[in-house]
DNA sequence: ATTCTTATTGAGTGGTCACTCAGTGTAATT
DNA sequence: AATTACACTGAGTGACCACTCAATAAGAAT
């Protein structure tokens, strides 16, 4: 790679990096790709010249950062481990990177389909340890016999529930931190036999 | 009232309720005020001289029908009624009036605070019966004796996340009608003894 | 019948923002 | 040294939209 494509790559790294940045602080809607050029230090018209469009930009920051978090995740998870754990492990990676994840929950309604399903299917990807730690646990008599999925979407769906209503839950920056010890209490009492 | 005071409260109707319609099918960001107003068949300006701004009309549409919302579920709803059938009534209500409260939910983090107390307040309103069903439940021995607020933000949360997430989880228009019984049979199982 | 009042009108205003494109400077090539 | 290629620039464009206000018309008051 001679400098010219040096320059070039690292300009889209800065122009990704900034774009994560912004967007994580003012929301997917409200930020502006002016604001993610300026933070850039670049100028307007060069986001354009690297992303077609600004939901494209959108698109390449959620593959590249989520890729990450689910890669990083990955690392530390693993289906033997007990169910509670895991529910731990995974609202620390949420917690960890609260300002982006919070803010793609917050605007999943207004994502086109194709984007949904990118942000859905890295979810699944995590999902798999659950069900399977899960039906070791049955197995080992420990659990409910229920539906899983079911029971999955129960705690997706509360921790969206508190990552997207909490202004109201709390004045702190992420209410996972208070609340990550009561979640993982309730559904401890909730799924034992 | 003489024949201006009724026609001007007849436009006020009529903008309210096109309001309605027009956030129901539209969303509350992609609802421009002039589509409004033709719905309405008014002027563009005419909203203005009834609702001081945007946010004041959404605030006016909120107050009107969340509470007649709340009413006609307060009828059907009593704390003596099995925990089961609670939810079932209030999955109904959610039902019958899916296209705008489904985009209450999907807009929840775009409105000011005090918007989303107006929201918060209605839902705690229901909460109380519950609340007092569980109890009742509790001391029957029914039920698991846990964290009640704990365990309705899990009951809650989890009928958001079918919302929010519709459109991934089924091409019909309201998820909630295919999940109903599994999330009251999911339920059923993990808070009985 | 005349004057006053006011709900309604809709063209106009100002602000925002995604996206464009002719021009520029520098790296690469000859 | 001269020419070419192209990443980058930033003023400009058009579309959208909440909100305004002077004009209008019709009901109410006299």
């Amino acid at each position: 790679m001679n400098l010219r494509q040096k320059q070039k790559s690292q300009t889209k790294k800065d122009i990704l990096n900034s774009a994560k940045h912004i967007f994580s602080h003012l929301g997917f809607l409200q930020a502006s790709t002016l604001d993610i050029a300026k933070h850039a230090g670049v100028a307007h018209g060069t986001i354009f010249s690297h992303f077609s469009s600004k939901n494209v930009l959108l698109e390449a920051v959620f593959n590249k950062y989520l890729w990450e978090i689910n890669q990083k995740l990955s690392k530390e998870i693993n289906s033997n481990l007990p169910f509670s754990e895991l529910i731990e492990i995974y609202l620390n990676s949420v917690i960890d990177d609260y300002s982006f994840i919070s803010n793609i929950y917050k605007f999943l309604p207004f994502f086109p389909k194709y984007l949904k399903e990118i942000i859905v299917f890295k979810e699944l990807s995590i999902r798999k340890y659950f069900y399977d730690s899960y039906v070791i646990g049955v197995n080992e008599g420990l659990y409910l016999d229920i539906e899983i999925s079911s029971l999955l979407n129960f705690i997706f769906g509360t921790i969206q529930y508190y990552i997207i209503n909490d202004e109201i839950f709390s004045d702190q920056d992420c209410i996972l931190v208070d609340k990550k010890e009561s979640i993982i209490l309730t559904i401890g009492e909730l799924i034992s036999k």
